[in-house]
DNA sequence: CTCATATACTACGTGTACGAAATAAAAGAG
DNA sequence: CTCTTTTATTTCGTACACGTAGTATATGAG
């Protein structure tokens, strides 16, 4: 029971197909989320950071100094979650927390020198995992799926 | 910035396609599993039961006594996880754990007539969820869908 | 039998995630 | 201008999730 274990995702696939058909669609989908973080903090690992640093950055890339509530709505997060993440892009220097002039309740983020250089690095770390997701899947069923998981989205929203 | 915070669904949605294209696939495939896992989460919350809770008693309704280790490989879940899980349903007595009388390094997880019980009750509810979250989606969407997931999942293990 | 290696599981430290309660500042009622 | 209410954020307690290290037991080489 080292880290992975022994069933392979053949079997893995199929057991929840057939076997626990209640959690289908639910397993496979945490399940692929739970993958797909675990390959990206691996290519971030090197930099220090964590796939939720990525999308803050992100965030704050298309918009420097944000309020925290704002990036909450953005990435659809709990604020209580925001905060501890913060802190710690906080510390690494990637983000600077400065209070709204205005309104002393908003705290703004603002990206340092060093969020702001990774910018020319990470996106075309994030681009080759997404093409490698994709694989050999032709564009039209890239679409056809992306649509269905905004539906899906949407449905349970 | 209560919990679900300002930004609507409708903007999250397009945001995360146009605006930060890189993370695109990857978010909406994390923030769906998330939204599923809360969904779920409020339904079980009466029995005092999780999602993880739910998947582990699957897997022994479908057979009951299995190692820890197979527990791992069927969730596709590190070890180290799983021993904080068994402990709580442990705790909640869904489940009891005996040393395997062969092979001792093996714990064997038993159902509780509590965690037998349960299976009247909770596939309904994970059914319903699903059926709520395809909604509309017609039944060839659904396997193309579904199809493409396990493909995507392929690609990325 | 004895030692090295492998296996099953647990313990620990860090990082998300959530809901609920606490704190601080703004805004509105009178 | 006060008092209540709303809004922005943090704090706290619990539950995953991961990698690494540690413990106990089994297995194989000799």
């Amino acid at each position: 029971m080292k880290s992975a274990a022994p069933t392979s995702k053949q079997e893995f696939l199929e057991q929840w197909h057939d076997v626990l058909a209640p959690y289908a669609l639910g397993y496979r989908i945490k399940f692929l989320a739970q993958l797909a973080s675990r390959r990206f903090q691996e290519k971030l690992e090197p930099f220090g950071l964590t796939p939720f640093h990525w999308v803050v950055l992100c965030c704050l890339w298309a918009e420097d100094g944000l309020p925290t509530s704002t990036i909450c709505g953005k990435l659809q997060q709990v604020g209580g979650t925001l905060t501890g993440v913060l802190d710690r892009m906080e510390e690494r220097n990637l983000i600077r927390r400065e209070r709204d002039t205005q309104d002393r309740r908003i705290w703004r983020i603002w990206l340092t020198e060093e969020g702001n250089r990774l910018k020319e690095v990470l996106p075309a770390i994030a681009r080759d995992l997404i093409e490698q997701s994709w694989g050999e899947i032709p564009e039209a069923d890239r679409q056809h799926f992306s649509r269905t998981l905004d539906q899906i989205i949407a449905n349970i929203t």
